[in-house]
DNA sequence: ATTCTTGCAAAGCCTTTGCAACTGC
DNA sequence: GCAGTTGCAAAGGCTTTGCAAGAAT
């Protein structure tokens, strides 16, 4: 966790049984459903519907990939997870209980860096104010090479000079 | 075009013979990609594969699928064209001859509104510098609604009342 | 003449969906 | 017990690719 967290009342399992019962007609809270947020709750990781599979599995968890990927959109719904678009798979990450931030993406080691900028979500505001333009959201990804990676990289040109 | 463009020296076709050649291996301009060139260039638009698929065959010019796509690939490469995720499939707009900016997109009437903010790249950059990250690019996208289509929105519900 | 490009069709990749069996409420 | 959910497999949407025929230098 990069960033502090946002305090909550309810745990994630609570306010998606919450969210379920809230619609109409009324969904249901299924025993897959609750595996899968618990397991994507326990830890705070960027991940995409291939490596939760991956990883459900691992933890003895079965659950098909329809539903997995079922479960995900109703949790982006239910405000618990965020999607992001990182080429052409969807990348997920917390929302409940994390706060509001932007992305540096590694292409090299993979890695997600969060950070918040007051300024350019001021930018932002401005912007649509000058155009009158409703905005619902937006999308603001930063791709490049982190600082260890570029390190890591220098080190090895070093070495291989020797 | 709602930006001045930037003035250039060479035609888009110029300027891709001459990235072709520089290859190594050389590779060819052909009758297609030229055809492909100034039918994108003759307009400034935004647009997706199928678009300009659909576009080409109107104008009487017909080229494949296949080739469509790899064309593309090599005008991204070669700094003619600059690609936009836009959801599921990819979009793409000018980027030889026309300034560097961001996008507002219109999720009703599928618009697309350019504009420039110097305080976000400010930002950005200090984002950057602060996290030694070395960026390569950046992706930005509003999503919303539009002030013409919030307008015929209101209009027509004011209508409705009647 | 050589080597790159084209077009076709097929495959790839990620995600969604129809349907019968199942299960939460 | 009714209505929503699951799992399977098949389809969907967009893009890429293998290969033989064709074209640019």
């Amino acid at each position: 966790m990069s960033l502090p967290a946002v305090p909550v009342s309810q745990s994630p399992e609570d306010k998606f049984r919450e969210f379920l019962t809230s619609r109409s007609p009324a969904q249901r809270l299924t025993e897959q459903q609750r595996e899968m947020v618990r397991f994507i709750f326990a830890q705070h990781h960027h991940f995409d519907a291939d490596q939760l599979m991956e990883g459900l599995k691992q933890a003895g968890l079965v659950i098909s990939r329809a539903t997995v990927y079922r479960t995900l959109t109703k949790l982006v719904e239910a405000g618990l997870l965020r999607k992001i678009e990182l080429g052409p798979r969807m990348c997920y990450e917390h929302d409940y209980g994390y706060p509001h931030h932007e992305h540096l993406h590694c292409a090299r080691c993979n890695k997600m860096i969060e950070f918040q900028s007051p300024k350019i979500e001021e930018a932002l505001r401005d912007i649509c104010a000058q155009q009158a333009f409703k905005a619902s959201g937006y999308t603001l990804l930063i791709r490049g090479i982190c600082a260890e990676c570029t390190k890591a990289k220098v080190s090895r040109r070093l070495l291989d000079l020797v």
